[in-house]
DNA sequence: ACCTATTTATAATC
DNA sequence: TGATTATAAATAGGT
């Protein structure tokens, strides 16, 4: 429809593609329109110039369109399953939250309202039983820490044994020393004066474990 | 363009609107394509036929035009909010399920790995309150059927002094006749032949109640 | 941006 | 729906 006919391919003028565009930009746009308002249609009509300028027109509006294309397109893909099972998953899983949720209740003492004698007494058995549980857990611990305690206690005794050892050991060379420096004791002289032993700590059985230590509980409970 | 002129607006006649919609349609998609390829623009045009049916026309794709135009509008959140809150919501419902389990299993006295004394302790004394208030609601419930018992004992014991009221005035009033029919009491010879009281139920006293009554529990446990 | 010869779309009709 | 055709509308190419 022009003086000329066209076949339809790329306009190869830049200039000439442009006003071809602008031009046939507006009929298309005009006869969108008129289909729309003639015929009682919804239509949205989006267009990117090769520049890269938007133009648009709706009937309605762009969005409420591609709303409608996409809820349509949703709902194919329903009919095709994903988002279905999406679905189904949600109203499992609050199911399996509100018969979690009511069980915990009962289990917490709350909510006992319709329930039959038969049911508390079960209720009662498992929290004895839970009970039961938790303070065999609880003994487990207590004995676990009594042990490593004693572990501790043994070890520290232990300990103990070789640095009595070392001191009588280095007593003995001190005296030693003294001897040859002034040649006599010195220090036995010391120490009957000041009252002190000359061995710190008893050697064999369990005084040396007497004096308070400080051992803290593995520090579990942050 | 046809063989008479035609103002633009809603086409009354539902058949000439289906023509109309669908000639236009066709030539409104063509014309569409012709701009796409002679001016290289990229486009989309979605259609509704006021009957619901969609047509669409897209130089590369529906999706890649309106996903453009949503960025270009940025407004892309929007659009794919939907999806998202689903997803939202089955990962914070997995973890709430996760939670629950999880509190159950300590509540039932199950894996009670890595839980301090001090957590263990909690539990032991949650699950105490739990098993007295089970064990309260089980006190009221079996109080409820003693009064309940109670209640019907009362009731039963009322209609026995009624009845025997009744048997009473009944004897007497059968003394009477007796009386006026033979001149003389028969009935008083059988009653001391047979050993049975005239009056079969004391009045006052509770030995009408020690009679095993057959009471059924409220029937609640389903 | 306008003009207009010509092509194209389509309204009316069958 | 499909084909026909007279006519309206769109537009290519020129200014």
């Amino acid at each position: 429809m022009g003086r000329g006919k066209i076949v339809i391919r790329r306009i190869d003028n830049s200039a000439s593609r442009q006003v071809t565009f602008s031009k046939r930009r507006k009929g298309l746009i005009k006869k969108a329109k008129e289909l729309s308002i003639l015929c009682d249609a919804e239509l949205a009509l989006i267009i990117f110039s090769s520049s890269g300028k938007q133009y648009e027109f709706a009937s309605t509006s762009i969005e409420s369109v591609i709303e409608k294309y996409n809820r349509r397109k949703e709902e194919d893909e329903l009919l095709l399953n994903p988002i279905s099972d999406v679905k189904k998953e949600v109203s499992a899983l609050r199911q399996q939250l509100l018969n979690l949720q009511e069980n915990n209740r009962k289990l917490m003492g709350e909510q006992l309202y319709g329930l039959s004698i038969k049911d508390l007494n079960s209720l009662e058995s498992q929290l004895e039983f839970s009970l039961q549980s938790i303070r065999i857990k609880k003994e487990q611990i207590l004995n676990d820490e009594i042990k490593e305690l004693n572990r501790k206690g043994i070890l520290m005794h232990q300990q103990n044994v070789e640095l009595a050892n070392k001191v009588n050991l280095f007593c003995q060379e001190n005296i030693e020393l003294h001897r040859k420096v002034y040649g006599h004791d010195s220090r036995l002289e010391m120490s009957v004066a000041t009252g002190n032993p000359l061995i710190p700590y008893a050697i064999g059985g369990d005084a040396g474990l007497r004096v308070p230590i400080h051992l803290q509980l593995s520090p579990r409970e942050q």
